[in-house]
Order: C-alpha cells, then sequence, then structure tokens
DNA sequence: ACCACAACCTGGCCGC
DNA sequence: TGCGGCCAGGTTGTGG
C-alpha cells in the first residue's frame, strides 16, 4: 500500500522514537516476515544493536544499526508500524515486534501478510537495482526523458517501475499523469521533450503534495502516531471513478492497465491517434 | 523488452 | 447471518 510519501512520513514518526535505542528482544509470530538471513540468525544478530539513523529508499525504510547492520522493511500492501508500551500485547494481526531499551516496542502489522524484513550489511542486496530518488535534485527531467528512450510501454508502466524512478506507485502514478494532461497509455518512449518536462514536474507536485498531507489514508494507511494521512481529500482521479473531471467536468474513467486500475480524464489526458 | 497472468494473503464491500 | 464475486496503495516469477 505505501507509497513514497506513505514510508516518508512512517520515517519522520518513527524515526525519535527508535534512533538512539538498543533492541533488547525480537519476537516473531509470523517468521516468514523475515525473508533473510533465516529468522535465528536474524534475531541473534538484531538482539543487542543499537539503531543509529532511519532512512527511506524509494519504498524501504532503512534502519541503520550499529556493527554496520541494516534493518530493511518493506510494507507492500498492508504493513503497519506502531510503537507501543511493552505491555501492549500484540493483535491478531502483528507478525513481528521489535522491544527496545527504554520500555517500548515495535509492532510490524501486516493484515495481508506481503511485507518483508531484510537484515544485511550490504543494502545493495535489497535497494541496489532501485532507481533515483524522485525527490533528489539530481532526478531532473533530463533524467527522466533519458529513461524513457526507447521504450514503448505505457508510460504508466513505466513509472510504476522502482528501476526508472523509486517510490511511486497506483495512487501517484494516476494522479501525475493527470496533473501532466498525460494519456497513461501513451508509449513511454513517445513523449516529448516539453511531455516529460511536464510529467516531471507533476511527479514532483503531486509527491510534495502528499508528503504535506502526511499521505493518503483511503484503506489500510496509517502511520505509527494515527493520524491519518489527508491526500484522499485532495486527489483529483484515483478511485474517482464516474465523478466529474475537476478540470473539465468529463467523468472518470476506470481502466485495466498492466493489471492495475488505472484513472483518468478521457478528455483531459487522450490518447493521440 | 514487453505483456498477460498468477502467485503471495486477507478482509471489506456489494448484491442477493 | 451467509455466500459469491470483485476489489485492494506491491513485487516477483513464468511463459509467450
Amino acid at each position: 500500500m505505501p507509497e513514497l510519501p506513505e514510508v516518508e512520513t512512517i520515517r519522520r514518526e518513527l524515526a525519535p522514537q527508535v534512533v538512539g535505542r538498543r533492541v533488547e528482544a525480537v519476537d516473531l509470530m509470523w517468521p516468514p516476515v523475515v525473508a533473510r538471513p533465516d529468522p535465528d540468525l536474524f534475531r541473534r544478530i538484531l538482539v543487542g544493536r543499537q539503531v543509529q539513523a532511519l532512512r527511506r529508499r524509494g519504498k524501504y525504510l532503512i534502519w541503520d544499526l550499529d556493527a554496520g547492520w541494516h534493518l530493511i522493511l518493506h510494507l507492500r500492501m498492508t504493513g503497519q508500524v506502531y510503537v507501543h508500551p511493552a505491555s501492549v500485547p500484540p493483535d491478531r494481526h502483528t507478525r513481528a515486534v521489535v522491544r527496545l531499551d527504554d520500555g517500548k516496542a515495535v509492532h510490524y502489522r501486516d493484515v495481508r501478510k506481503f511485507g518483508r524484513f531484510y537484515l544485511v550489511q550490504d543494502e545493495a542486496l535489497v535497494v541496489g537495482g532501485l532507481g533515483p530518488e524522485p525527490l533528489d535534485p539530481a532526478w531532473t527531467p533530463e533524467v527522466l526523458f533519458q529513461a524513457l528512450q526507447g521504450r514503448r510501454a505505457p508510460i504508466k508502466a513505466v513509472l510504476l517501475d522502482q528501476r526508472v524512478v523509486a517510490g511511486l506507485g497506483n495512487i501517484y502514478a494516476d494522479e501525475a499523469l493527470f496533473l501532466a494532461r498525460l494519456s497513461p497509455w501513451r508509449p513511454a518512449g513517445s513523449l516529448t521533450w516539453a511531455e516529460v518536462q511536464r510529467l516531471h514536474g507533476a511527479i514532483r507536485q503531486v509527491l510534495a503534495e502528499a508528503l504535506d498531507a502526511r499521505g493518503t489514508s483511503m484503506r489500510s494507511y496509517v502511520p505509527p502516531s494515527g493520524r491519518r494521512g489527508t491526500y484522499q481529500q485532495r486527489r483529483r482521479v484515483y478511485r474517482r471513478t464516474g465523478e466529474p473531471c475537476p478540470c473539465c467536468g468529463t467523468p472518470i474513467v476506470r481502466e485495466r492497465l498492466s493489471g492495475r486500475s488505472t484513472h483518468y480524464c478521457p478528455a483531459c489526458q487522450p490518447l493521440p491517434g
């Protein structure tokens, strides 16, 4: 579920609670939540480690630990992170609990069990394949334009490819394409330089708005504080099928593209030809 | 390189 | 209350 703005919001809320703390114990209610190494080794390495920093890369949350270790978490569709007093028992959807040296515990909840933990020293093993961060100054319209060259897949499918740019998901891809007035079906390589500049600006704008709103809480996304995000009130097309386009009033349509629900205004985002 | 599709899982919602 | 069908913010792997 969480895309860049949601993971970044989680990072910002969680950092003050965990940075500087030491791990005292790890409880795995559902051991397969650990992707690597095996759960026993995972627990043995993690216990005793001190959290030095909390970072985000794409949709991954990275805990920098001492001794060169990184605990990397991907929340996939329904992962949630909460901090509770040690006395709070895990609920039925809590898959792992990391107990800290201040009497608090980080609970990882995940209804659909898709999310995974990775404990590695070489973080590139997990996040090495990711493309650039869209909010990094180094990610310019030129970089995006270059990445689209020669690609005939629909632009939306390419935006969802985390090797092209890291952190976009279904909500913000639809929203950015609407802002840029581009059909999601346009072959990526067919975008003109002017269109790519527009798209680049739209991606930045949508992500900035969503960060400001602390993410989109339509379904299961709730940050650690419990303060739901509010971007769902500002979204223009995502899950607004049949509602009037905020720009021209044409009903928003929903179509399946690369297996994903895709929402757009057929009038503002026409497919040439 | 691309696409369609399935898989991984569970729960919410809708209509009957 | 129940049942079937469809939906879900992500990623990976298979086969064509």
